[in-house]
Order: structure tokens, then sequence, then C-alpha cells
DNA sequence: CGACGTCTGGACGCTGGCGCACAGAAGGGG
DNA sequence: CCCCTTCTGTGCGCCAGCGTCCAGACGTCG
């Protein structure tokens, strides 16, 4: 069985086979741009193996990362909610695959599939819960812990516990200077919690990770579990 | 013609008309509390003269305002998307009236209307972006600004330029501390943007207001008359 | 194998906001 | 009318993160 979306895995076989008809597998490749803030959706994607940041420029800074998509989730909500416009920058942040749908073939699916419709509101309200939780966090944890925050969502996403990130990136993300990631991530390193080296970061110590990182992670995760399990 | 609800205004009337008929009309008082996180959503409130903060609380932390609702919006959408649970602490912040609605009739009525469910979809595009654009305007903009921007958006809701609240209440609001609105505050007050005087604030040159305050306002604005209008 | 681009690591002073503590001013209730 | 609560204003030391610059380390590609 290759690997899915946890979105349409909770579909009925019958609705699942059919959308999946529709679907083209995709590969994505890291920095790619999916979509633009304001630009129209072209297509919609379900993760597999990949994950997307959605990130939220702001004039006369770097912008900040406002969430992250993966197997659990799809990038171009905003068409189930009659909307075509993305509100967010989305760009790839781990490689693989993923399953696209153009935006008419997409709002067609859904308008025949009241389960998918139901999955898809019932994830809504999980991005609503985790905008928020992201707002606050940003607002109230020093970079260590949201550092710590980020790793942990990126390794739960892409299903291993290393992957491919600069400093860099990770600063554009958490809308720090390179330099605090920097200091934050060497401090990790130094505790045993993570390994890393020119641009592939490994989660070493899982457990110890979580204690550092704000409990903004498992909130998120409980809210998902509420409300999509 | 009493005050209304933009987002019943939008309704075709017989819709509206159906739907009105199954609200009461409740007056809100200043810092009643709606809903708690994680509780069950026992109504619905469409704000025509009121206004309400949406508050992501953190551990550790005194919270921080994600969202304001007034008669341009709704609270409790997330019974719309079939959750019903709230996400936030929703804190009465400007006292009015609204109309309310039980949760279970809310559903049925909303099943009767696709046109409500249009409208109710489009608004919840908007909040997405919302709170997305509070995430990273708490996260970037000095208290100033970020002051500013709640005056004006408080100043909309109110459809007054003076309205209730007190440096205390605003600090929780932003998060940030009481002396650090208070400085804002007197300094936008020296300049003549602002009046106030023990909780009772005037914004006395919006225009000035604006300039000073984040592209954020601005922003808000352009997308809620862009996918709204 | 050498040169260049990319990635990581320090160092500098600066500042916005923090935590705390206290003092004056305005109102409201007994 | 006085006391007590609430609201606003100020002064401390402190620190996380900022902006900037430079230096070393690693890889890659010509």
């Amino acid at each position: 069985m290759p690997p899915a979306n946890r979105l349409l895995s909770a579909l009925p076989s019958k609705d699942r086979r059919r959308f999946l008809s529709g679907c083209e597998s995709v590969k994505l490749a890291f920095g790619d741009v999916l979509t633009e803030p304001g630009d129209p959706i072209r297509h919609v994607y379900f993760p597999t193996q990949s994950f997307i940041s959605l990130v939220m420029p702001v004039s006369g800074h770097s912008g900040l990362e406002v969430g992250l998509v993966g197997d659990e989730g799809m990038l171009g909500i905003s068409l189930s909610l009659g909307v075509d416009r993305s509100p967010f920058h989305a760009v790839v942040q781990g490689e693989g695959m993923a399953l696209r749908l153009d935006a008419a073939r997409f709002c067609h699916e859904l308008a025949l599939s009241s389960a998918l419709q139901g999955v898809l509101k019932r994830y809504i309200a999980v991005v609503l819960g985790q905008l928020a939780q992201t707002a606050a966090c940003s607002r109230f944890h020093v970079v260590e812990a949201r550092l710590a925050r980020w790793l942990l969502m990126s390794g739960d996403r892409a299903h291993s516990p290393t992957f491919h990130v600069t400093h860099d990136f990770l600063a554009y993300m958490l809308g720090v200077r390179r330099v605090g990631v920097t200091k934050a991530a060497s401090s990790l390193r130094a505790r045993g919690l993570i390994g890393y080296r020119r641009g592939d970061i490994t989660i070493v110590d899982r457990a110890a990770l979580e204690s550092v990182c704000c409990g903004c992670y498992a909130a998120d995760n409980t809210v998902y579990a509420k409300v999509m399990g």
C-alpha cells in the first residue's frame, strides 16, 4: 500500500477510490512555491510524503510561517470555502510525493462527496485552532522552544527523524535572525537532542526535545486527534 | 430599521426573515465570557452593536487576542464546520446587542439555507486570513502600532469613536505589559491622536491613527471587502 | 586541485519589552 | 465626606532578540 493522505484515508472506500482516480501524483521539490497570497488557486495538494509551509508575508519583514501541511492535511482549503484565492505563500519544505487536483475538478468532486465535505470542514476547524495557537506561540515563546516545536512537527510530517533545512530557512520560518537559530540549534545539539550538518537536521532524542518545546506542539496534536479522530 | 449584522444582511430576504425569526435579541455586557476553549458551544452570536474578543490562552502566559468579532462576523463558526467545541476564550469587549441562537437550532437553520452556508463559508475564509495576519502582526510589530490597530478595529465595531477599555485590558489583549500600553497610549495622546480617561478611550484623529498603525489593519479590511463584498 | 558559493559560528552595541515596585489621581460606596 | 478600589504614570535593572560584520568550515564544480 502506497503512502496515503490521512484526510483521504478517512473517506469511505467508495468516495476515496472515486476521488483518487481524479488525482495525479506529483513530486514536490524543496523550495517549490505552490501559491502566492492573493493569487488564484490552480491546484489543491494532498501531501503524502512531502510537507508544505504556509507563510504569511508582512510588509517590511521576512514573513512568518503560520502553518505546516503534511499528510495530515491539504493545501488549498480556501477553495472548499468558495474562495479561489490563497491567503498564504505556500512553499515546499519537505521533498516528496503529493496528490494533486486542479481547482475545478476538486470543486466538482467536493460537491459529489458529502463525506469529503465533512472531513474537510473538520480539518478547517483544526486549522483555525492551529493558526491561533501559532499566533500565541510566536508571540510568547522563546526561539529555542519554537525551534523544538518546528523540528518535531516537521519530523512528524517527514516520517523521518532526518530532513533537510538550513538555519537560514528556519530563521525565515520562525521569523527570527539566522544567528538566533544557530544559537538555539547549537545549544540543542550540545545537549544531544539534535544533530545537524550543513542543512541536514536529525532529531536524536525525541522525548527530550518534546520537553524543551512549548506546550503548543502537544496542544496541536491533541486538537487534531480530538476533532479528526 | 434596527442595527443589523452584516452576515445576515447579505442573505436573500426570504432566508434572512426565516433565520431572524429563530433568533433572540440579547444584550451582552462588558466582560461576559461566552465560550471557553474546549467547552461545548451552546449558542452562536451575531453581534449587531456589541463586539467580542477571541483570546487564545497559553500556559504560563496571559493569553493573546487573535480575533475581534463585531457586526461583520459571528461567534461560533466552528459549529458550521461540524465541530461543537470552541477553540477560543470569547469575552465581550463592547457592550451592546447581539442576535443569539442556540446551537441545535443554528445547525438546523444552516441546513435549510444554502445562502447562509455560502456566506459563512466565505466568512471563515476571511477569518483564516485574519488569524494569520494577527500572528504575523503580533510577532513583528511594535506595541504602538498594534495598539493603534486595535483601537481602529474596535472603533469600527463599536460604531463610535469612543468605547470603554482600560490599559490593563488592552495589555491582556495585545499580550504585553500594562505599562507598555500606558507608554504607547500616552504617546498617542500627546500627539493628539486619541484621548482617554479612566477606561474611556476616544479616537480623536482617525487618519493620523491609521498612519501610525501597521498595514495589518488595512490588509484585514481589504480581504474582508474582497471576499465578502 | 583550486576557487567559489553555501552553511555555520562568533562578536559587537542596541533596543523593545519584561518584571517589579511604588505613587498619584479619579471615582464610588458606606 | 472619607476610605478604598481602580486606573494611570514613572523608575529601576534585566534580557531576548536585532542588525551587522567577519571568519572559518564544508562541498561542489570547473
